[in-house]
RNA sequence: GGGGCGUUAGCUCAGAGGUAGAGCAUUCGGCUUUUAACCGACUGGUCGUAGGUUCGAUCCCUACACGCCCCA
């Protein structure tokens, strides 16, 4: 494996800090039951604003010939007329599933004694008309919950203009709880207003949205009408916020370091470049974040991490998108054993805080995060899936060439025996890598940011983590002996001169920054993307980006 | 980069070398406890794009675009 940290692909950069109700900016640990307070902050001001005159201009648009939409248009265009169409003065007291959560196990008849009142928002995906009257359901960020509508409950005209609104606006609707003959707690209304008018027809109720391509590219439409989708996401988010409050409550520092550098570096990997004008230069995005957060070691920050995004300039596929998220953290005075060991224990306690269990089921196979994790050398992998080869010889160049070319693996010149030990491993070794195993002893010659091991100094104190055969995590002992590291980065050099564009170049600065001393140091990233595919059992990783990458649609 | 599959109404999908179909949605009518509400009537299409073969192509062929999957 090249030493990136995780070559965890893709990821999606939304990663909200707080999950709670955003009207009480609360912030609850993830991994606790988010409480929903009834009737809290949101209140409901029944009034509304009359139109300004701004709100009468007419806005068409003629591009789309479409019927629907024309006929929504046309719907708007009446309620234009009719005074504000957006209005902004809308406020609601409740969420869908707080009031099931409170009111749900009431009875019919101590509900209506009850007469509780309440003012709740979303957009409308059912609706029911029978006669002088219907059921709609309303869908906020907390669920669903109907509402009854019945002419003669409501001012004058009020019926007759609803019976115009579309699946898919979004209303606002005041009245009482009851329940249904069906036991179905809804808001009897005696106010409704129609929000936002939507010109654009949802998808079917039944079959909903299936197209792959429209669900990536319209996110929006994906989210509106898949729940599975929705929850993909706030899971994303519960990880991240796991990982924030497992590092936090260890005391590490939290930060930011730049997304566009002149020397990419801290990982094997093709860059994004891009170009400062004023500066007229060349700039990189970046592809780790790796010697920053070493910088700050040595400037005395002993544990920080950053959570954020690494650009790699390669291909695209259910693994890899070109921005992915990592997450990188470096601890002095630890070594890569504590680090495995934490990884272990933050996996663990993540599974269980975000899927209530440690058993990870993931595309048909199950994995127990609670049974401690393998632990394997990447010699001891290449023998176990490789029986037939000779233990004694896996540092000899000659054999290991004679395998690789058995295997069917391309050689070049320069590779050394860690190398090719290496591709071997790679080829035969990681897919095989089912049930979460940490792979230790990686090779020096693929290692140019760890410590030499002490004992056998052909491998470094590195490991990576494997699960489901994909890498999560990619962790070491930091190498922080400066005049070491320069000849690394010298070794690195020769490569790129012989062709390797991928080698890291030479980094002075960083060299500088070794110089002033860096304590012993262990650090590790975690490809968040990866990770919450593995969580949420998501086949691809465009299934956990909110806006994956895709070629530019054609607008004609 | 290579290979396979796909692209038909707003959505979900059928279809066959001879002027294009269903369900849902829309539109109109009916209906005051529905649950994919129901009943009746209507409407809706450059069959991804561009060429080619053919008397005739949405269907066959070629190229391209976009997507999905696999491989490098």
């Amino acid at each position: 494996m090249k030493n990136r940290r995780p070559t965890s692909a893709g990821a999606a950069r939304f990663v909200p800090t707080c999950s709670t109700r955003v009207e009480s900016r609360i912030c609850a640990p993830a991994w606790k039951p988010v409480t929903l307070r009834p009737s809290s902050t949101e209140d409901w001001t029944p009034s509304s604003k009359r139109a300004s005159s701004r709100d009468c201009r007419r806005v068409t648009d003629d591009r789309d010939d479409n019927k629907l939409i024309a006929e929504r248009r046309k719907k708007l265009d009446a309620l234009r007329e009719q005074g504000n169409a957006f209005p902004n003065d809308v406020h609601r007291n409740a969420l869908a599933d707080e009031l099931h959560a409170t009111y749900g196990g009431h009875e019919a008849e101590h509900l209506v004694e009850e007469d509780v009142e309440v003012a709740v928002a979303g957009r409308m995906l059912v609706k029911r008309v029978m006669g002088k009257a219907s059921f709609i359901k309303l869908q906020d960020r907390s669920g669903q919950i109907q509402v009854r509508v019945e002419r003669d409950r409501l001012p004058e005209g009020t019926y007759a203009g609803f019976k115009r609104w579309d699946v898919g606006d979004i209303l606002m609707a005041g009245g009482s709880l009851f329940k249904t003959q069906t036991g179905e707690l809804t808001v009897m209304a005696d106010e409704i207003r129609l929000v936002t008018k939507s010109l654009r027809p949802l998808p079917e109720k039944w079959h909903g949205l299936s197209d792959q391509e429209i669900r990536y590219r319209q996110r929006y439409v994906d989210l509106i009408m898949n729940e599975s989708s929705r929850e993909i996401f706030l899971k994303r988010s519960a990880i991240v916020q796991y990982m924030r409050a497992f590092l936090d409550s260890q005391d590490f520092l939290e930060v930011e370091t730049p997304m566009m550098q002149v020397t990419p570096g801290g990982a094997i990997a093709r860059p994004f470049s891009t170009h400062h004008n004023a500066l007229d230069m060349q700039l990189y995005l970046r592809i780790a974040p790796e010697l920053n957060l070493k910088r700050l070691v040595v400037g005395g920050f002993e544990r920080v991490y950053e959570i954020n995004r690494n650009f790699r300039n390669e291909g695209v596929s259910t693994q890899h998108n070109p921005e992915f998220t990592m997450m990188e953290a470096y601890r002095a005075y630890a070594d890569y054993e504590d680090w495995m060991n934490s990884t272990e224990a933050m996996l663990r306690g993540m599974a269980s805080a975000v899927n209530g269990d440690t058993l990870v089921n993931y595309q048909g196979e199950e994995y127990d995060f609670g049974k401690p994790f393998k632990r394997m050398t990447v010699e001891e992998v290449i023998l176990h899936f490789n029986p037939d080869l000779d233990a004694a010889k896996l540092r000899d160049r000659g054999y290991l060439v004679g395998v690789c070319e058995q295997l069917g693996i391309p050689v070049k010149d320069g590779y050394g025996e860690g190398k090719l030990q290496i591709e071997i491993f790679e080829k035969t070794g990681e897919d095989n890598l089912r049930e979460p195993t940490f792979v230790t002893q990686y090779p020096t010659e693929v290692s140019p940011l760890s410590r030499e091991n002490d004992d056998d100094p052909f491998v470094t104190d590195r490991f990576e983590l494997f699960i489901a055969g994909r890498e999560i995590a990619n962790g070491f002992s930091e190498l922080n002996d400066p005049e070491e590291q320069a000849a690394r980065f010298r070794a690195q050099a020769a490569n790129r001169d012989a062709g390797d564009d991928e080698a890291m170049a030479f980094d002075h600065d960083y060299i500088r920054a070794l110089e002033y001393g860096m304590p012993p140091t262990a650090g590790i990233g975690i490809g968040i993307d990866r990770l919450v595919m593995l969580l949420t059992d998501s086949p691809s990783i465009r299934d956990v980006l909110l806006f994956p990458h895709m070629r530019p649609e054609v607008f004609d």
